[in-house]
This record gives structure tokens, C-alpha cells and sequence, in this order.
DNA sequence: AGGTATTTAGTTTTT
DNA sequence: CTAAATACCT
């Protein structure tokens, strides 16, 4: 015990004779001679080492010209806009690009239009445009990257048309949605198992838990067994992207190398546990519809017939087989119109492919190109950074935005010595806005990932600024929400072997073993459950007991919300055993029954819940003040794609950090950082401030060199400040 | 043997 | 903070 003790006293000590070397290693590097106030200094864009590009991708890039050029080659034909019997007058609301855009009449079309350009308006207007036409609403389709931007667009073409038209009608969703909706409706008309429960990535990773406990897998190397959350990535990874398993670990995760093909063994036997066991995933979802409409010619034809317009949102992060998609249900009519920025793609790390914009022609030769460049968002000083952000990408296809918002400042870039004084910083930068009457939700600190927000966060509870964190942990993703609805997919589903597990194991006496066997029993058995099988344990009573539940909860004549409150009933003391601050978790399961009181059946429930989540937890309220319904906004930039604000704040610009160190030796993924930081620069309105510390430690690593995108854009675009901390540095 | 408590190591981004 | 490994109970 005396040796721990003395281990760790010295770890201490040795980690913090690190940090002193740290501290004064990146002191002489960094720190100017003359102190705070406004510098112009920021390491030269020479100063970093740069991918090389690789035969492959000069390929790519010759390639990527060529697309390029085809694209502005078709650019030149404008179309003659037909205003007759138009009662809502688009030409007072629209530019003369979206006009264009809006009134297309021949054929498919796709729209470069750039950040801030009106997007969203745009489809408004143009789904309007078509019901003014004559187009039954049912007859539109409208691909979005989430249910709840389909649905706005929805509301406000609705505002647009009034009454001359209703759009309730149109349908709108993700691809994931429309996926599952499409093969729920007609099912037996392509032959396939109408009664499949969908995974979402924490029920994949359960049932590869499962799977990789069961092939006792030894550890190799000394590297410790990977876990199931890094095995699920990488499976999933390999199928989006459409490589192998190996390419993945090999690219990606090297350290998994020694487990290649037992990840590769765990990735088949996933793939039949899911068949087995009536079960889709959100690749399966996708690739099951592309195969039926490819294969079934009749179904093709059906779902042609129906859905004559489609018109998709956000086309730059469509992955393969979304593109391919496009081109089956654009059918033989091809009314279809996509909608994207290739300079904002951010999603290829789960397949996305921005080239599918620019292939577009390709695939539909016939096809109109429209760019709109004109901003309507960004102040011309925001807007001059950021076009400077397009001018330096390599696969950049050409653009500049224009705007005629007058600003009253550049982008500010401002260095402080810890995170703490960054964050401290912006809170106070945060009151004085809010100071001279501006919303705090016209606010945002943005970051490269969630860790980064910590100091913000703690920052602002100190301070009592209310704030709403983005992309945080789902709210099915928490555990007691995880185990609820565990219960409904066994009463919906009863071969779910992942749920069984995850509820026999908040039984006392039931662990890891007796968990597999009665839920071998329960297989053998086609899935019905009965506790006498059990009678001999010790825990056969509480069998006995989730046996009541479970019927209760399939009486379908009940109404849902009932049912998740019985349920409510009987997790409770199970809660309470298995979470030590259960109380303050008792709330989210009231919310669950909430949104079971939609009134939907516990199947439409379920899916739902998988493919739209509801945002993060509902715990905003608890950090604002009384009667205080604005929030600061703290998002990853991912979570900010899409969105707008006044202030914006883009913090721990630290190369490294951001751009993610993984990604600084290949070009590709470099460049898909530069594509994330030209999204959340081109969030803000009137003010853009980017700040980072001179140094964050993450692991054992460190980083305190600037940000290369800071140092790539040109001195006249920005102002640089560097604050210096009022105390002295303790540890020197 | 099997369940439960404690230590310890590892962390991007998400439909 | 969370999942896996180990240590320690019944």
C-alpha cells in the first residue's frame, strides 16, 4: 500500500516536471517580447508541413478538374422563367439565380448554392412553384438531412402558399426514414420481413458485445481486446465507404491490426445475427431499398409513380449508395432537383462523397447546373475571410460569394495563454453583447469536438449564462432511456438478444452467464419466454414478474403512454439499484412517456426514436435562470451545420486540435477539416471571433502552435490580439 | 462458479 | 465519462 502510494507521488511529480518543461519549451517559442495588445503576428503558412498528394490523388485531382469544368461548361444555359398563373410573385423574393432555380421546368437540375444563399428559401419556393403548376403535393418529395428541417421547409411553404394550396401532403424525411418508410409500406410487395426492428449505433454496439464475448477472443500483442464501440465503427466505416475491413483498420486504426480478422469474423456474424434475428441497422436500411428498387422492377415503377418530384437537401454529404439512389428514384421523368456546396462537405468520414455534386452531369447528362453566389447572411467583412477559405482548397470547386451587409468589423483571431482564460474571455465578450440588448441565442461557441467545450461550460455555470450544448449525448443514448426502451423492443421483437441482455442483467443474481443462458433458452424456444423454464433459481420470482410486464406492454388496446408509465412502475426500483443519482434521471423517463403520447403504434414509436433521435438531453432548463428562455448555443461544428448566428466564436484553433492531428498527413482528410472550418466561419452574421489557448494537452500529447487556417488566410482580412494573463504563470 | 465492487485505460466528427 | 480487466466477495 505504501508503494502505491509513493507510485503515484511520484507519477505526480514526474507529470509535473513535464509540464514545467512544457510550459517553458513553448514560453520561448511563442511568447512575444512586448506584451498584450494588438500583434500582427501569427506563424507564416511555411511553418507547416503539408500532406503531399499521392498518384491516386493527383489522379482524383485531374479528375475532379475535369468535373469542374463539365459543371461551369453547363452553367451557361439559363432558362426563360414562366410567371403565368403564379399568384405568389417570386419575382419580388427571389434573385435572379434562384429564379432560375425555382422556375426550372426541364428536366433535372442541380443548384451549387453557396453558404448563406438562400438555400432553404430556394426549395420553399420552388415546392411552392410546382403545387401553383398543378403538382399534387403527394406527388413531392423532399430529402433532408434531418426530419426536423424537412418539416420546416414544409411550414414555411406552407406560409408561402396560404391558402391556395395544401402542402400537408409532401413528404419529407431523411433517406433513412423514407428507407424504412418505403420498405414498411411494401413490404410484401418486394417479399421482406415487415416486422424488422432497426439498430441504431449503441444497440449495434450490444449485439457485437455480444458476439465478440462469445468468440473469447485472447488478447494479442499485449494490446488490450478492442472494445465493441471501436469494432462497431470500424464495421460500419468499412460498409459506408465500401472498402474492406482491413483497409479501414489499416488506414484508420492501426493499433487493431493484430485483430483484423476476428473483427472481420465478428463483422459476418453480424450481418447474420441481423438477418436471423429480423433486424436492420442504418446501412441495412439503405441497402435493402436500393436493392429492391433495383431488382424489382414493379416496385421501382410503383414508388416512381408516386414520388414524380424529388428534391433533396445537403446532396454534398450523400454517401454511394444515396447517390445511386437519386438515380432510381429520379426514374424515367428525372424531376429531380439537388441541392448542396461541395465546400461543405463534412461527412466523409461516414462515406459522404462531395464528388457526387460534381458527377452530377455525368450521371444526368441532360441536366441544368445553377450557382447562386449571392450571401445574404454573412457581412461583406465575414464573407471576404471566408471566400479566402475556397480560394485555398485543392478540391475546390470555384466560388465566390458576394454580399452587400455592411459590417463594422473583420474577424477578430485572438491568442490567450490558458483555456481557462479563453473561455473566461468569451463569457465576458458573451455579457457585454447581451449588455447592448442582443438575444443570447443570436450567440454560439463552436468547437472541433465536444471535450473542447468543458472550460466554456464550466465557465458559463459559474458565471449563470444559460446555454444549450449541441450534440451532446442523446437523449436515448443515456442509459436509463437505453434500458426503457430495451423493454418495448422485446415486446415488439422477442429474438432481440442485445435488449434481453441489457434488461436480465439489471436482475440481481443474473450476470453475464445466466444472462446467455436464458436467453439461449428463450432462442431455442423461437423467442417466447416463459419463467417456469427457470424455476429452479433464485431468480425465477422476477422472471415471473418481467413475464406480467411484458404482456402488459404488447396490449396493444392500451394506450402507449400508459403502458411506458407501468413500465415506469416496474424500472423504477431497478433504477434505483443500478444508479446512484437516479433521482435526477426520474424526469427523462416521464419525457419517454411524453413522447409516446403522439399516439403512434410501439413499432412507429421505435423507429422513430432510431432514425430522429430527439436533439440532446432535455436539460437545458436546468442550467438557465428562472424565467430565462435564451440560451447561448455551444455546438461542435457538426452540429452547427445549417445554422446561423449573430455572434459566432470559434474556439481552440490549435493545429492539432483543428485541424485534428490524424488527419494533417493526408491530404483528403486535411482538406475535409479545411471544408469544416469554412462551415462554421460562414455560421455568423455581424461578428466572427476565433480564439485559441497557447497550448491544450489531450492524452500525452500536446499542442501549441496556431491553427494552420488561421495562418493560411491573408493579415488584412483579420485583426490578431493576444491577451496576456494578468497573473504571472505559477509554474515558473 | 458466478456476481459484484474497484481499478484502470482510452477518448473526433454522427444519420 | 465509459467500457474493460482485475480483485474480491457469496
Amino acid at each position: 500500500m505504501d508503494d502505491k502510494e509513493i507510485g503515484t507521488e511520484e507519477q505526480q511529480r514526474y507529470r509535473e516536471q513535464q509540464q514545467k518543461q512544457f510550459y517553458a519549451s513553448f514560453i520561448d517559442r511563442n511568447t512575444p517580447s512586448h506584451a498584450g495588445g494588438e500583434q500582427a503576428s501569427l506563424p507564416g503558412p511555411d511553418q507547416y508541413d503539408r500532406p503531399k498528394m499521392n498518384a491516386a490523388q493527383q489522379v482524383f485531382l485531374e479528375q475532379f478538374q475535369q468535373y469542374c469544368s463539365t459543371l461551369d461548361a453547363h452553367i451557361e444555359r439559363m432558362p426563360q422563367p414562366d410567371l403565368s398563373n403564379c399568384k405568389v410573385d417570386y419575382v419580388q423574393m427571389l434573385n435572379r439565380e434562384q429564379l432560375a432555380a425555382v422556375t426550372w421546368n426541364t428536366g433535372p437540375l442541380l443548384v451549387i448554392a453557396g453558404a448563406g444563399t438562400g438555400k432553404t428559401w430556394v426549395i420553399c419556393c420552388r415546392t411552392a412553384y410546382l403545387i401553383e403548376q398543378g403538382i399534387p403535393p403527394e406527388q413531392i418529395l423532399l430529402l433532408t438531412f434531418t426530419r426536423k428541417a424537412a418539416r420546416e421547409m414544409i411550414d414555411r411553404t406552407a406560409v408561402l402558399l396560404q391558402s391556395s394550396g395544401s402542402t400537408a401532403d409532401i413528404h419529407g424525411g431523411t433517406f433513412h426514414g423514407f428507407a424504412n418508410h418505403m420498405l414498411r409500406r411494401y413490404a410484401d410487395l418486394i417479399g421482406i420481413d415487415r416486422n424488422y426492428t432497426i439498430l441504431d449505433s449503441i444497440d449495434s454496439q450490444d449485439v457485437i458485445s455480444l458476439i465478440r464475448d462469445e468468440m473469447k477472443i485472447t488478447r494479442k500483442k499485449g494490446s488490450p481486446v478492442p472494445k465493441s464501440s471501436v469494432i462497431s465503427t470500424v464495421i460500419s466505416r468499412a460498409r459506408s465507404c465500401d472498402i474492406t475491413i482491413k483497409e479501414v483498420i489499416l488506414k484508420e486504426y492501426d493499433y487493431l491490426e493484430p485483430y483484423c480478422e476476428d473483427i472481420r469474423m465478428i463483422s459476418t456474424i453480424f450481418r447474420e445475427y441481423k438477418q436471423s434475428h429480423r433486424q436492420m441497422d442504418y446501412d441495412d436500411l439503405l441497402e435493402v431499398f436500393y436493392h429492391a428498387l433495383k431488382t424489382h422492377g414493379q416496385f421501382r415503377k410503383k414508388v416512381n409513380s408516386i414520388y414524380r418530384y424529388i428534391i433533396i437537401d445537403e446532396f454534398q454529404d450523400t454517401n454511394l449508395i444515396q447517390g445511386k439512389l437519386v438515380e432510381l428514384l429520379a426514374g424515367e421523368e428525372k424531376q429531380v432537383m439537388a441541392v448542396g456546396d461541395d465546400a461543405q462537405s463534412i461527412y466523409a468520414f461516414r462515406g459522404a462523397r462531395h464528388e457526387n455534386i460534381l458527377r452530377f452531369p455525368a450521371v444526368f447528362p441532360e441536366c441544368g447546373i445553377i450557382k447562386i453566389q449571392q450571401n445574404y447572411r454573412s457581412s461583406r467583412e465575414i464573407l471576404a475571410y471566408t471566400n479566402r477559405i475556397i480560394e485555398s482548397m485543392v478540391f475546390g470547386y470555384r466560388k465566390i460569394l458576394s454580399s452587400e451587409i455592411p459590417g463594422d468589423q473583420k474577424p477578430e483571431v485572438r491568442r490567450f495563454f490558458y483555456q481557462q482564460d479563453e473561455a473566461s474571455w468569451i463569457c465576458s465578450r458573451i455579457e457585454q453583447i447581451r449588455e447592448k440588448g442582443t438575444e443570447l441565442s443570436r450567440i454560439a461557441v463552436l468547437f472541433r469536438s465536444q471535450y473542447l467545450s468543458n472550460y466554456i461550460q464550466a465557465e458559463m455555470l459559474k458565471r449563470r449564462i444559460p446555454f444549450t450544448v449541441y450534440g451532446g449525448l442523446k437523449f436515448v443514448e443515456r442509459r436509463h432511456i437505453k434500458d426503457m426502451l430495451a423493454y418495448l423492443r422485446i415486446a415488439l421483437n422477442s429474438l432481440d438478444a442485445a435488449a434481453w441482455n441489457r434488461i436480465l442483467r439489471l436482475l440481481p443474481d443474473i450476470g453475464t452467464v445466466r444472462a446467455s443462458l436464458v436467453i439461449q433458452t428463450i432462442m431455442q424456444n423461437g423467442g417466447t419466454f416463459s419463467s417456469s423454464s427457470f424455476s429452479g433459481y433464485s431468480f425465477s420470482s422476477r422472471l415471473k414478474e418481467l413475464e406480467v410486464l411484458l404482456s402488459t406492454l404488447r396490449n396493444d388496446t392500451m394506450p402507449l403512454q400508459d403502458r411506458i408509465l407501468k413500465l415506469k412502475q416496474y424500472y423504477l426500483p431497478l433504477m434505483k439499484t443500478h444508479c446512484s443519482d437516479y433521482l435526477s434521471r426520474i424526469p427523462d423517463l416521464d419525457v419517454l412517456a411524453v413522447l409516446g403520447g403522439s399516439g403512434d403504434s410501439l413499432e412507429v414509436f421505435l423507429s422513430d426514436l432510431a432514425l430522429d433521435p430527439p436533439g440532446s438531453t432535455f436539460q437545458e432548463a436546468e442550467y438557465g435562470e428562472e424565467g430565462q428562455k435564451e440560451h447561448v448555443v455551444l455546438s461542435t461544428i457538426h452540429s452547427a451545420k445549417g445554422l446561423e448566428w449573430d455572434h459566432v466564436f470559434i474556439a481552440a484553433m490549435l493545429d492539432g486540435v483543428f485541424p485534428d492531428a490524424r488527419s494533417l498527413l493526408n491530404i483528403e482528410e486535411l482538406e475535409e477539416e479545411r471544408r469544416m472550418f469554412y462551415v462554421a466561419c460562414t455560421r455568423a452574421k455581424r461578428e466572427l471571433v476565433l480564439t485559441f489557448p497557447s497550448y491544450i494537452q489531450s492524452y500525452s500529447r500536446y499542442f501549441s502552435l496556431p491553427s494552420r487556417f488561421l495562418s493560411e488566410n491573408r493579415k488584412d482580412l483579420f485583426r490578431f490580439f493576444i491577451e496576456e494573463r494578468e497573473q504571472k504563470i505559477h509554474y515558473l
